[in-house]
DNA sequence: CGCGCATGTTGATTTCGATCAAGAATCGGG
DNA sequence: CCCGATTCTTGATCGAAATCAACATGCGCG
């Protein structure tokens, strides 16, 4: 008998059964004959680091699941003072329901890759389906909790309580092993200036609180991008939680 | 003949008959005999200045449309520093859904009522109701836009773009008539404290800047709280858009 | 009405991070 | 492997906002 239900089931796409958006994603929430309809919609897409995804203000007609890689989502102001305002990793859902034109602009910071579909289907499914709306609810509470999280940063933390929030958010979302353990060992996802960007100060700041973390021995750092956290409560210490 | 279906129909509770949460609040994607049964766990609640609608961590146990007032959203370092991350206006769905505890604090920043029910109450609607979860879900994309909109403001931006641009995100909300006349004229919801913990700031380098825009007469200040605009698109031009 | 406390303003000084300016390390491509 | 371009680091100086300090104003209340 077959009591355990597998989520692999042989309805399921063959692009589908391996997926994490399966899992984690917004897929989940799908039967599978909306796995069906929506797969022979999708592709598979690569990105190289600064290919952007969503053009800021251009009309969106697609969404996709990132399955691979870091998305940054970025603002501007008119004289080019740039922010980033959210980091995304698999497998997150990237678009804007409800909405055509956009206000923000999301480009890869790695190489990505994600499953991607025309926003007419994924529209028409949420309509049909009401857990699929529940799932993108979850998803868009979980990136505001971020958001707000991040608000604090950007607020009230000085530099260096910057510089050790964003290893920890990197830390955490790369090498989530690192919660169990003390340590954690990554790439950095981002470049010297999208750290900025993204903790808004400038480069040249954010480059002394790195060496400033890797002089009093919190992190070592390998050809700019390998960072090894030897102990992680250092960093949280260091992060003003 | 009845070609308009009147939503003030006979159906409607009496105490929801001329309430602002049906029009443009979540209230509007329930069905009469819903809105009774919500009417009966309903009460209708005054809150002053400084009163806490949700506490840090505190199991929340009950939802709240704001019916009229300001509420703020505060997060705090362990060290008390604070961040305002929101501001809530009437009509806004106040709780978080799907989640015991919240890791913000929710405070009256100036006299507030509020429409309150038990969680568990709404908890289920959402489950029959795939139109209030709609709802919902737009609501928590346009208080991500916003906060999303606030980092920019908290990371990139001076001190001096940042009361303007404070001051044009409160005259929108106060006096939405400001967005098609030039000027705008409200009370200021928040102590100059309120402000500086919403713009990541001190109190005097608040009250600086407030100073500033009323020397070079961009706005007019009477009693601390009373402020007039003259011309709206002066402030804008200083908000660093 | 005026007392006392909250709240807000203004001034002097300090400090943290920005800006300006060289160099050093790293990476990709012939 | 070496060259040039990018990316990153380090140092010197500057400036915006924080901090420290004193005073002013408005407001609730006896």
């Amino acid at each position: 008998m077959n009591l355990r239900q597998d989520i692999h089931n042989s309805d399921t796409p063959v692009v589908c059964q391996a997926c994490e958006a399966r899992h984690r994603g917004v897929c989940g929430a799908l039967e599978p004959h909306q796995l069906l309809t929506l797969s022979k919609h999708s592709s598979k897409l690569t990105l190289e680091p600064g290919m952007e995804l969503v053009g800021d203000s251009e009309k969106v007609d697609s969404y996709s699941n990132i399955l691979a890689g870091v998305v940054k989502l970025t603002k501007m102001l008119s004289d080019g003072r740039q922010q980033i305002v959210g980091l995304q990793f698999a497998p997150d859902f990237l678009g804007r329901p409800f909405r055509s034109e956009s206000s923000i602009n999301a480009e890869a910071a790695t190489e990505v890759l994600t499953c991607t579909f025309p926003k007419g289907v994924i529209d028409r499914m949420i309509r049909e389906s009401p857990g699929l709306e529940h799932k993108l609810l979850q998803q868009t509470l979980k990136e505001l909790d971020e958001a707000r999280d991040w608000m604090v940063t950007l607020g009230r933390k000085t530099a260096s309580e910057k510089v050790a929030s964003f290893l920890l958010l990197i830390a955490r979302n790369i090498d989530p092993a690192a919660a169990d353990h003390k340590q954690a060992t990554f790439d950095l996802p981002l470049t010297r200036a999208d750290i900025a960007d993204f903790l808004g100060l400038t480069i040249e700041t954010v480059s002394r609180q790195l060496t400033k973390l890797r002089i009093d021995g919190v992190i070592q750092i390998e050809n700019n991008r390998h960072v090894v956290v030897r102990d992680i409560t250092r960093l949280e210490r260091r992060s003003g939680i």
